[in-house]
DNA sequence: TCTTATAATAAGCACAGCTTACTAAATGAT
DNA sequence: ATCATTTAGTAAGCTGTGCTTATTATAAGA
């Protein structure tokens, strides 16, 4: 065994980028990235979100978000439409074309939790996801 | 509460995010980045490794690798020595400069970890960190 | 009305990884 | 011994994902 003895930071680190090793590789073809996906997936939530609002539930820096969106309306995979009760703003909604993407992106995150916590019970899965959670919140400060 | 019911893959991702966020506000001044610093520490604990099988333990690409040995040599924190029995190869050391910096990252690092895993028991950390480990070694492919 | 705040974005930078292609040296096969 | 293959390191350049700063248009508050 390694001893390897890394402190928590580089150990999350080190296993996001594997994960996002592990989803490209899987969702090979789809030609969506890690950031896409989960932009996605919050629009699909929270369809006709403003892109202000997008951006602070993925906790990203607006311009950040705009970019994401630029590259899924170009994938034609959701649309802006201008909010009717502002005109600086737009509503974020899928498109038809959505729908099997989500599906896909869905299939492939399974598959890579499957093979990430294969050997984590549901109790110790369960205990995973509210550790990082918890954690998230206390980083999140805001 | 938000109800976010993010998947395992992004939670991951969200912390490692927000964790990097937090180290490079603390580390402000050192000029390290966390990949850096990550190499760094990984260097005094294997002092005289050659590039080929530091890039192995971080588990990045030789050419990754090489480029941060580039940056800690610039910074006179490391430095490459021949490597007496492969003229191919280079062996890397730390200089004296590099135990302050250690000592500052080591600060830092677990400053964040206070603040991230506030919430958590002493038990649950050490849940924490052995799925983590597991997870890593799953997806680490080798 | 006039000032300030907000939504989106343009421009451009930083970090951290990757692939491909190359050189020099070591190793293995014939 | 020679020749082919593999290996260590790196140059060049791309990608993904985030950031900051500044600009424009609009909305909201004083």
């Amino acid at each position: 065994m390694k001893q390897r003895q890394d402190s928590l930071g580089f150990l999350v680190s080190d296993v996001s980028r594997l994960m996002r090793r592990a989803f490209q590789k899987q969702i090979e073809g789809s030609s969506l990235t890690l950031a896409q996906a989960r932009a996605l997936i919050y629009v699909s939530r929270n369809e006709g979100i403003r892109q202000v609002d997008l951006a602070d539930l993925l906790e990203v820096q607006p311009m950040t978000l705009a970019r994401l969106i630029d590259q899924l309306a170009q994938a034609a995979l959701v649309e802006r439409r201008a909010d009717p009760a502002d005109r600086r703003a737009y509503q974020v909604y899928l498109t038809a074309a959505a729908a099997p993407q989500l599906a896909a992106i869905d299939e492939v995150v399974i598959a890579v939790r499957k093979q990430a916590a294969k050997d984590l019970g549901k109790a110790q899965l369960a205990a995973l996801h509210a550790a990082l959670q918890s954690m998230r919140d206390n980083l999140s400060g805001r």
